[in-house]
RNA sequence: GCCCGAGUGGUGAAACGGCAAACACGCACGACUCAAAAUCGUGUGCCGAAAGGCUUGUGGGUUCAAUUCCCACCUCGGGCACCA
């Protein structure tokens, strides 16, 4: 016999494959569907472990399956080659971060080939390569001119060992994702990208995909959509005295400047002033600003509005007031994330202004930016900070001085008032305080009238001390701050409420600000238990009774009244009424009078009623709720606000009981406990309506139901009061999402450098496009500043660089771009790595795109998946996609495909544990070395045995068991035995052999076969391979590769203890079913079965994986008899084989005549005989 | 707390609502061997000497029949987490 030396065979079909160029993918086939089967690329740490060979080598099974079946694949590889580990290792050990990349990947590319997997190597694509950077900072310059990329200063988290910022998506439980350091917040000004935009469409596209539930449940989940409202609470006092509006330069060809504005102010009692100023950039606008304004008497209770030019006139004014105004409202313009390809003619005024004087007298400043792109530098939100201070809001409209967008915006800052949002605007009757977040703008601008100034801005400081892990760790104990003087008013009830500071409110998500109520909010309720604020309740819980429910022809009344429980302590009973008139079980229900306690109210009726006396309350079991129901005894429909009052007995002391019509027919009941529920008790499902009573009683009710002291929307459902009320108080419906913009930017070294130039004069621009790429410079020192710059700051000589606007001196942007940048659109590199002149060509794009599987590690789930799905949307909406993409870029056509999702079906893995069932790790020790057992049973053993390891379709944990991968290797022995014991491997045996097809396998005389016992053997072995083929081929296609497996195990168990009875084409067919799984060990047994007489490959040989994938024959699946099992009531109690075309009465017959069943039976009555051909009877007695 | 997912032998795990535990590991016994390893064979859910009974986290429900469907609860894993 000739041994399986897996190491010689393993290394010859690896390289013969590769001389072949076996896996080589062209861009179409003939006859072929194209198939793009994708797996993440790994980082190149270094060194292949057991995760990465369960990532490539089991997914690998799938493609040589569909490569057989006849598909045009793509598989590629390559490596996400950038990021903080190569950085790191340069810091620490004074590595070369690009030579260690680089070494790293040679090394592990060795390693990969060692796997047999096959990739196409020809598309290899490396992030960290010039021609691949050069591509991802040319797509971030088009997202940059679509003002998708743009710069802002936002709060941003910061890991300070990692000495970056870090995207949402990488912190984990306030902690860095990558290093474990726990995460702090700081203003910063970072680059982001709006995927915020997508929000909507990350969330709809999902519906459309082929995806696991619980992955688009997570990216549900992280964009966490909530639909609500926004609604302004005023502050009291709010209004100042006067205003002045100062108009713009381009923006308003009419006279008044915002006449909405002026009007809704002036309904306010307010002064307003608006001048009509000259449309010219003429200082002597300001003269004639200055005439009119003659008559406005300027003082501390004065809001002054400037609106682009009118801004400047604005300053002017500030500058010569003697007395300082209460605010100044600056609308500005926008230049900074204006992509300038043309130089542009730069308006100038030569005033000068004195900046002491404007600081002095201007109050408070805010300064709407708005989207409107100010080509005049004293007209830019930015320079206008510069030079008064203050701080800037950004306003987005749908278009540049949006009218009737933009005025209600500076009507927020003209009155003092906090905008809230909140999912339930149905509850604001209830809102008996506001709380801002202790970041919220609002406590700056009114500073002069809280009245615990210092305790307030202790508190803040504390707040901003803390990281946002200990925020969270403090969820449990709620704290907050009264700004004393300070009072909101509830737009419903026009009530005066506190107003406080709270680090339970978040400032970066809605408004920062939100309406407490605390009847109905958890969070709220625990805080005004603590501070003692009034809770008021406005929704109740809303019950019908299903089994008397409302009748549609019955008028309906509604009534306020108690449900009184009694309770016999010492019998374990309740008492109960019985209405015998009409059928029904209730508990003493009596009205409540106009201003009665339900407790007096229920005491009073439980003696008219029952007599009894005696009784103790113990507590308010529910409500109020309402409860709705059809009063059989009144005939008509109750509307009841009810409340539930629970009393216990105390004596059985009774007076007589009240004869009026009322308690005709009832009859007074005590019942056990545990018969007190809705099943046991006649036509009544009180306990059902009792058990709901409970919602809101000590704590906060969050359900829905219909609303009470909500003056005309009393009684109105919850959910159709959300609408009615926003319209009322004239809010907003809005929708929120918890997704934040993606902060790209990083301050490290080794990453894709951001192509983006700054210039004194001329602000941000872009690198051109023939200057890319921007080369990532070498430099010594990697150390990263630490202050929030990268180690790029330092490359004096890099840094600085012409202005591609002005050619004047600018500087490089220093920081580089986040990995996950470079991996969101990789997978479109692939389908034309080589082409140098754009990023991929579009025909061949739409070749490939989408990906038709995807399969990856389920951490990335709400990180890479749902960065890559929105760059590709944005591309896509860009019209770089190509193809069928581009002419489907118009944005109303979308939803007619899925033309902006990149990967059309995506499968998560699962991870492999270490044999102690632990995760593995160097700490634990029990890290297993996959290189170590490739040695010792080769590669085929190690992926087959990954496969078998558990289901690689649900992304389970599975440890590593070091005696368990024997088993594959026993298999993959025995495969082998069989074909070397049975000749198979000798070259003289089996030249010619494909003519020999359907021979024995065996070199016996035919004559030996014949007899029954033989043909029996032979039809089940035909059986057996047509449902194995069968089996393996379904299981495959649902990656149940552990089943397959099994399947091909019970297929040669079979055959090994009849091998005669097998043929040559069926043994064929085993071993091509088996080829995905083994590749080397099956190609060499093919290639000997097909060796010429000289002992190479016969003539016409090709490469098993070339092979066409077997089929079975559904009709040679079925079987002539079966075994019937026999049950009684469902038991199991006999079997007998029986032909499959049996009828029901002769199954019938022949079980019944059975020694066991009759046994079973014993004579009894039989009731049913149930009959499922194929499989069993049941005798149901 | 919320949202997913999962609970089946000693272990990894199988099972269109139809014989629970396929396949594999491990273990026990046997064969081969002077011996061991490897290999091959037999057995292996639990209780019971056997007949038989019990068994898919717990409790209920639907069904002739439930690991599978429904409800409640418990435990574990994952994601989110003061998101108004």
């Amino acid at each position: 016999m000739i041994p399986y030396d897996h190491k010689k065979i393993e290394k010859k079909w690896q390289r013969f494959w590769e001389q072949k160029k076996l896996y080589k993918t062209s861009d179409s086939a003939e006859e072929k569907d194209n198939f793009y089967a994708l797996v993440e690329f790994p980082y190149p740490s270094g060194n292949l472990h057991t995760g990465h060979w369960y990532a490539f080598s089991v997914p690998d099974i799938f493609v040589r399956k569909k490569r057989m079946e006849g598909k045009n694949i793509l598989f590629p590889i390559g490596f996400d080659a950038f990021g903080l580990p190569a950085e790191n290792a340069a810091i620490k050990r004074g590595f070369d971060p690009k030579k260690w990349t680089y070494e790293n990947i040679d090394y592990m590319r060795r390693q990969l080939r060692s796997m047999g997997a096959s990739f196409d190597w020809s598309r290899e694509v490396i992030t960290a390569d010039q021609e691949y950077y050069k591509w991802t900072q040319w797509i971030f310059l088009q997202f940059f001119k679509k003002g998708l990329a743009y710069r802002a200063e936002t709060a941003v988290n910061w890991c300070p060992k990692d000495k970056t910022v870090l995207a949402n998506e990488q912190v984990a439980a306030g902690k860095c994702e990558r290093c474990g350091a726990e995460v702090e917040q700081r203003q910063m000004r970072q680059w982001m990208l709006r995927i915020t935009d997508y929000a909507e469409r990350l969330l709809s596209g999902l519906d459309k995909l082929n995806w696991k539930d619980e992955i688009k449940q997570a990216q549900r989940n992280w964009i966490g959509k909530s639909e609500g409202a926004e609604i302004e609470f005023e502050i009291k006092n709010g209004i100042a005295s006067s205003y002045v509006l100062l108009h713009g330069y381009t923006g308003s060809p009419n006279d008044n400047f915002f006449p909405w504005l002026k009007k809704t102010l002036e309904n306010r009692g307010a002064k307003v002033y608006a001048p009509k100023l000259p449309n010219t950039d003429d200082p002597r606008v300001y003269d004639q600003a200055a005439e009119v304004l003659k008559s406005v008497p300027f003082n501390k209770d004065t809001v002054i509005v400037g609106h682009s030019l009118g801004s400047v006139v604005a300053l002017k004014i500030i500058e010569q007031l003697k007395v300082p105004v209460r605010k100044t409202i600056i609308v500005a313009g926008f230049t900074e994330n204006k992509f300038i390809d043309e130089p542009f003619e730069v308006h100038t005024f030569d005033w000068k202004f004195n900046v002491k004087k404007i600081r002095q007298n201007a109050g408070k400043v805010c300064i709407l930016r708005d989207t409107i792109d100010d080509v005049v530098p004293q007209f830019q939100a930015e320079n206008i900070k510069k030079l008064i201070g203050g701080k800037i809001f950004d306003f987005t409209a749908s278009e540049p001085h949006a009218s009737g967008k933009i005025e209600p915006e500076i009507l927020r800052h003209c009155i003092d008032s906090v905008r809230v949002f909140t999912t339930r605007p149905d509850t604001l009757f209830g809102a008996t305080y506001v709380v801002l977040a202790p970041e919220h703008e609002l406590v700056q601008s009114l500073d002069s009238r809280i009245e615990n100034l210092e305790e307030v801005k202790k508190y803040i400081g504390e707040a901003k001390r803390k990281t946002p892990l200990q925020r969270q760790q403090e969820t449990k104990e709620k704290t907050g701050v009264e700004l004393k003087g300070v009072k909101a008013i509830n737009p419903t009830s026009k009530e005066e409420i506190p107003v406080w500071i709270a680090d339970y409110v978040l400032s970066g998500y809605g408004t920062g600000a939100i309406m407490a109520v605390p009847a109905h909010d958890e969070r709220d309720f625990e805080f005004a238990s603590k501070f003692g604020l009034p809770i008021k309740h406005v929704v109740i819980p809303s019950v019908v009774d299903h089994v008397n429910p409302p009748r549609p022809d019955k008028s309906s009344k509604t009534r306020i009244n108690v449900h009184a429980l009694v309770y016999d302590p010492v019998n374990k009973k309740y008492l109960i009424i019985r209405n015998k008139k009409f059928g029904w079980d209730t508990v003493v229900i009596g009205g409540v009078e106009e201003g009665e306690k339900a407790i007096s109210a229920a005491l009073r009726e439980l003696m008219e009623e029952t007599g009894y006396v005696d009784l103790e309350f113990k507590r308010i079991l529910g409500g109020p709720a309402k409860a709705v129901y059809f009063a059989k005894h009144k005939d008509e429909n109750r509307i009841a606000i009810t409340t539930a009052v629970y009393f216990e007995l105390k004596s059985d002391k009774r007076v007589a009981i009240a004869e009026d019509g009322e308690n005709e027919g009832n009859e007074i009941l005590w019942i056990d406990a545990k018969d007190f529920v809705p099943g046991k008790m006649v036509n009544s499902e009180l306990p059902y309506w009792l058990e709901r009573l409970k919602a809101g009683t000590n704590m906060a009710y969050a359900g829905n139901g219909a609303l009470i002291n909500s003056g005309k929307f009393e009684g109105m459902d919850s959910e159709d009061a959300k609408k009615k009320i926003t319209e009322f108080v004239g809010g907003e419906i809005k929708t929120q999402y918890k997704l934040r913009d993606w902060v790209v930017s990083r301050q490290r070294y080794w990453g894709v450098p951001i192509p983006i130039i700054y210039c004194e004069k001329c602000g941000v621009s872009a690198v051109s496009e023939k200057d890319l790429p921007v080369k990532l410079p070498d430099i010594k020192d990697y150390l990263p500043t630490g202050e929030g710059k990268s180690p790029l700051a330092k490359a004096t000589k890099w840094l600085s660089v012409k202005c591609p606007v002005c050619g004047g001196n600018a500087e490089r942007e220093t920081d580089t771009l986040d990995t996950f940048v470079d991996s969101s659109w990789y997978f479109l590199r692939y389908c034309d790595p080589k082409n140098k002149k754009s990023f991929a060509d579009a025909e061949k794009m739409s070749a490939w795109m989408p990906v038709d599987l995807y399969s990856g590690g389920a951490e990335h789930t709400t990180i890479h998946l749902l960065y890559s799905r929105f760059w590709y949307k944005a591309m896509y909406d860009l019209g770089l996609l190509g193809g069928e993409a581009a002419k489907l870029g118009d944005p109303s056509r979308l939803g007619e495909a899925e033309a902006d999702e990149p990967y059309s079906e995506r499968r998560n893995r699962g991870i492999i544990l270490g044999p102690d069932g632990q995760k593995m790790s160097k700490s634990k020790g029990n890290v297993i070395d996959p290189d170590e057992y490739v040695a010792k049973f080769g590669s085929d053993t190690v992926r087959m045995y990954l496969a078998f390891i558990g289901p690689y379709s649900e992304a389970g944990s599975y440890p590593w068991d070091p005696h368990g991968i024997l088993g594959i290797r026993r298999f993959l022995d025995r495969v082998w035995a069989m074909a070397s014991t049975k000749n198979l491997l000798k070259a003289e045996v089996f030249q010619d052999f494909s003519q020999r097809d359907g021979a024995r396998l065996s070199n016996s005389p035919a004559g030996e076969y014949a007899g029954l016992e033989k043909s029996a053997a032979e039809a089940s072995i035909v059986r057996t391979i047509n449902k194995t083929i069968k089996q393996v081929s379904e299981n495959i296609e649902d990656f149940k590769f552990n089943t397959a497996i099994s399947a091909m195990m019970i297929l040669l168990n079979e055959v090994e203890k009849q091998s005669d009875a097998i043929s040559h084409k069926q043994y064929v067919e085993f071993l091509k079913i088996l080829a995905p799984f083994a590749p080397h060990l099956t190609e060499e047994i093919w290639q000997k079965m097909n060796k010429s007489a000289k002992g190479g490959p016969a003539k016409g040989w090709k490469s098993i994986h070339l092979e066409k994938w077997p089929e079975y024959d559904p009709k040679m699946l079925e079987e002539e008899n079966y075994d019937l099992v026999v049950q009684i009531n469902g038991k199991t109690r006999d079997k007998f084989s029986v032909s499959v075309n049996i009828s029901q009465s002769e199954a019938e017959h022949l079980t019944l005549a059975r020694e066991k069943v009759k046994l079973a039976l014993d004579n009894k009555q039989l009731r049913k005989i149930i009959f499922v051909p194929k499989r069993l009877i049941n005798i149901v007695v």
